[in-house]
RNA sequence: CGGGGAGUGGCGCAGUGGUAGCGCACCAGCUUUGGGUGCUGGCGGUCGGGGGUUCGAAUCCCCCCUCCCCGACCA
């Protein structure tokens, strides 16, 4: 391609809305144009990019067995109602109506479409197992699009979906899906690690978010560096690190006394703290530590009023207090709540207030010692508060937000935090959508089953965003030689001297001969300073640029600089188109 | 949805009551030719929209819209 004539614009004004990397970079260099909040247009050099991308995607996804097919964008609502999920997404969904009024939807994903398929066509077990997937366009109506690619509300998303006769099947299907996704964010170049996660609204058990990582991320993950345990925040759980005392195990009976006698506390006793609804300043008052506090969170939970409770210097999980109270739903409380609950002392609540129905607690609160609290009392807190004593829980559960230094859940080392994107997400499924959606078999016995799903995500234009994260210089985007959309960046440098015929002639036969040798070429022919020239090379970042200047030409050679290292060479202008080619020598 | 900020040419910005300007980009000419050369001339804007105050509004007031950032939420 010829810069002439490409449709390209380099900006050299960082653009003002842009905050991180990726997004800067990608509009300066002429990659994408924003049309309107998280909707982008992909430029032709852009374009290039998302196709190397999807190429990549597609022959893992070909050499681990899955089929490519297309599904339909506009998705009709019925099939949304069927799984329940018209509801459960909500307003994330882009909705429409066409002229009889029938609801449709743009496809935030596709399991609903894909199960209705497959379960018109394939009825046997001699069938399965199957595994279709497509790269297409999904909609989301983000509450907050942000970071240019890296939260849209249109992008481009590989996802499969596997059919399976039982679990067996389907953790083989899995498998082979997870090591495709190694080596499919290998080749794209990216640091990345996989993790334990939530399933959110696609539902299912166990599932695997693929992080690539970097400090934009959205996600924090903890990771042990003693053994492979890893996990998004949301799902990770600490090892318990009190050896000292007996810990309840998860979903145990509350024990009767914990600590049994060791709890040697004097009556509980009211404090007057006026005006410190915050664990800080009441701590501080008190002159205890934070971690002596006990941090007393109202939730909802099926209409009724919950408690959590957590050391002062920790976070509630609310991920974890629901899965404990799975399947009723739980709500934290906010601020509309406590208005309607003027009985409950927001920043005052202790364990022991009366109209609570259920008390949660983390397995650190059995810990044999007094705590500090609310005392159910504006303005009032209590101290030498006694489990067993003064208050009871019914509920224990791992509770508390994961940080750094916390034990691993498996082998107690430290854990570490780190950020994400998060660019993959497998999930074992299980029977959610056929069961909904009638997508059955029927076995050897000739008995009537669920298929066994699972499905899989790769964020294809995230991938792009997330590969310019990691892969970039104050000058410019680098790219990794399988995403570049182009192999070779070739600049003339005619100059105005005697040479410059010859320097044009020589740059135009080495653009010929590459192209000739099937290597993809962008020419810089423009009329332009060398330095212009110079400076959009490293902006759009080829991994290489060749060079075709006048005192090279005088000596019969080019100048080959490799974006990522920097390194420059000289290359024989006759055999230079050679040495350029994939199969030719490297350097 | 809560908090903060911003809407002025394609991009980045200045302009606090007197009839809109700078840099980049773009066009023309000269200049320069190995790291965004320099100079001259030019094209391009109903100042987000509506209403109001005023002799006069980008500027002051009211309403609305959009965008960005933080949070809540989320693959």
């Amino acid at each position: 391609m010829r810069m002439s004539e490409c449709f390209l614009r380099t900006l050299r004004d960082d653009p003002a809305d842009a905050e991180v990397d990726s997004h800067r970079l990608l509009v300066r260099a002429g990659y994408i144009r924003r049309v309107a909040a998280g909707v982008y247009a992909w430029l032709p050099l852009g374009r290039r990019v998302l196709r190397k991308v999807e190429q990549i995607v597609r022959e893992e996804m070909d050499a681990a067995g899955a089929q490519e097919l297309l599904l339909p964008v506009a998705q009709p609502l019925e099939l949304w109602q069927r799984s329940g999920r018209d509801a459960a997404y909500g307003p994330l969904m882009f909705r429409l109506e066409d002229r009889k009024g029938s609801g449709f939807c743009l496809a935030p994903t596709a399991e609903e479409v894909v199960t209705a398929v497959v379960a018109q066509e394939y009825t046997s077990y001699r069938d399965l197992p199957v595994n279709l997937y497509q790269i297409h366009w999904k909609y989301r109506d983000e509450l907050r699009p942000r970071f240019g690619l890296l939260r849209c509300r249109e992008f481009l998303m590989k996802d499969a979906y596997s059919f399976d006769t039982d679990l067996e099947g389907l953790r083989a299907s899995y498998r082979r899906m997870y090591d495709a996704y190694h080596r499919v964010f290998e080749r794209c170049g990216l640091t990345f690690r996989p993790v334990e996660a939530q399933a959110g609204e696609i539902g299912g058990d166990v599932n695997h978010e693929f992080m690539a990582v970097a400090a934009v991320g959205e996600d924090d993950f903890v990771w042990c560096r003693s053994c492979d345990y890893a996990a998004n925040v949301e799902a990770a759980r600490r090892g318990h690190a009190w050896h000292h005392t007996e810990v309840p195990a998860a979903g145990a009976p509350a024990p009767a006394v914990p600590g049994g006698g060791a709890v040697d506390a004097p009556p509980m006793e009211k404090v007057y703290t006026p005006g410190l609804p915050g664990i800080a300043g009441v701590a501080e008052h008190l002159g205890v530590g934070e971690d002596a506090m006990l941090k007393c969170i109202a939730f909802a939970v099926d209409g009724e009023l919950g408690l959590a409770l957590v050391p002062g210097d920790r976070e509630v999980s609310e991920h974890a207090l629901a899965a404990a109270l799975a399947p009723r739903a739980v709500r934290l409380f906010g601020d509309d709540d406590f208005a309607r609950h003027p009985s409950l002392p927001k920043g005052y609540i202790g364990p022991h207030f009366p109209g609570a129905a259920v008390v949660v607690a983390d397995h650190a609160v059995a810990q044999p010692r007094p705590w500090a609290t609310g005392a159910n009392e504006p303005d009032h807190h209590v101290r030498h508060a006694v489990l067993g004593r003064d208050f009871t829980v019914d509920v224990w559960t791992d509770l508390v937000t994961v940080r750094p230094g916390d034990p691993c859940p498996r082998c107690g080392a430290p854990l570490s935090v780190d950020r994400g994107i998060e660019v993959g997400h497998v999930f074992q499924l299980g029977t959610k959508y056929s069961e909904a959606l009638d997508a059955r078999f029927t076995d050897e016995q000739g008995e009537q089953h669920p298929m066994v799903m699972g499905c899989y995500g790769i964020g294809i234009s995230r991938v792009v965003a997330a590969v310019v994260e990691e892969h970039h210089d104050e000058h410019g985007i680098v790219w990794p030689p399988g995403l570049a959309p182009y192999d070779v960046h070739l600049v003339a440098v005619p100059g105005r001297g005697e040479q410059a015929a010859a320097v044009t002639a020589a740059a135009e036969g080495l653009y010929a001969e590459l192209r000739a040798l099937g290597v993809d070429v962008l020419f810089d022919d423009r009329e332009a300073s060398p330095g212009v020239k110079f400076a959009d090379a490293d902006l759009l970042g080829m991994p290489v640029q060749v060079v075709v200047g006048a005192k090279g030409v005088a000596r019969g050679v080019v100048e080959r600089k490799h974006r990522a290292t920097g390194e420059r060479d000289e290359l024989p202008l006759a055999g230079a188109a050679a040495a350029l080619a994939p199969g030719g020598p490297r350097r």
